[in-house]
DNA sequence: AAATCATATCGTAATATTGCAATATAATAA
DNA sequence: TTATTATATTGCAATATTACGATATGATTT
């Protein structure tokens, strides 16, 4: 099978609002377990420097630097040099966002309560 | 370089919390523009059929089943079969989750409000 | 029964993600 | 200046995801 014309395996964002494909990028972040702990840690903590969180997770340093890579850059959570180590601490404004598509939903499901299937 | 003994490219599930993990997944069925369009539509409309989600987004209709299968999964959305159809609506049990895992996030930052980085 | 309609599944190609060793970088300490 | 410490980047192997044509399944209509 050929498929010459079309990029397989890409997401087709294109074809989506600005607010569908942003809303996708913070889900996408939220979407593995080792950053769903990443963020409860740093709930928890308020901050703190990478090396914490590679101690307290079991995976090597470089991966815990990527996913702490992923989550700053969908804007779930800053880091701000401090001496020769990054303070992190969760991003209010991201999450504000998410949470506020929850709300919509949310409220359009108490509106309408209409069993459906 | 080999890497005879690690399954590279696979989550390590093991090593993180039921619900760590259950929020993942949750997140990750978020973590595409499709999917977000497919929910806001329903939404929308409450209830459809598959056929109606494929004339609205530009994708070929095994890709929206693909994508509605996800959601399912995820526990996002219901199916139920009437006639030679299958009615989807909003599963709300999944959206009650995160809502309030986010609640949570919420909550516990209203509280600290030190700044950190 | 045969045709039609609606959806799911299979197979496959292409890209993305995950994970870590090795290494680079950059600041601090000795 | 030379360690040492902390984090990021590179490179790569393995798996996962995305997308769709072809086809299967299953109900409805003719």
């Amino acid at each position: 099978m050929q498929y010459n014309n079309i990029a397989m395996g890409i997401t087709k964002t294109e074809h989506f609002t600005d607010e569908q494909n942003q809303l996708a990028v913070l889900a996408k972040a939220l979407g593995h377990p080792a950053r769903i702990a990443i963020l409860e840690y740093l709930l928890k903590v308020n901050t703190c420097i990478c090396g914490d969180i590679v101690s307290e997770l079991p995976l090597a340093q470089p991966t815990v630097s990527q996913h702490l890579k992923e989550l700053k850059n969908a804007g779930l959570i800053k880091g701000s040099i401090e001496g020769n180590s990054i303070c992190y601490c969760i991003n209010e404004v991201g999450f504000e966002k998410i949470k506020s598509f929850f709300q919509e939903i949310t409220n359009h499901l108490e509106k309408k309560k209409t069993q459906c299937c």
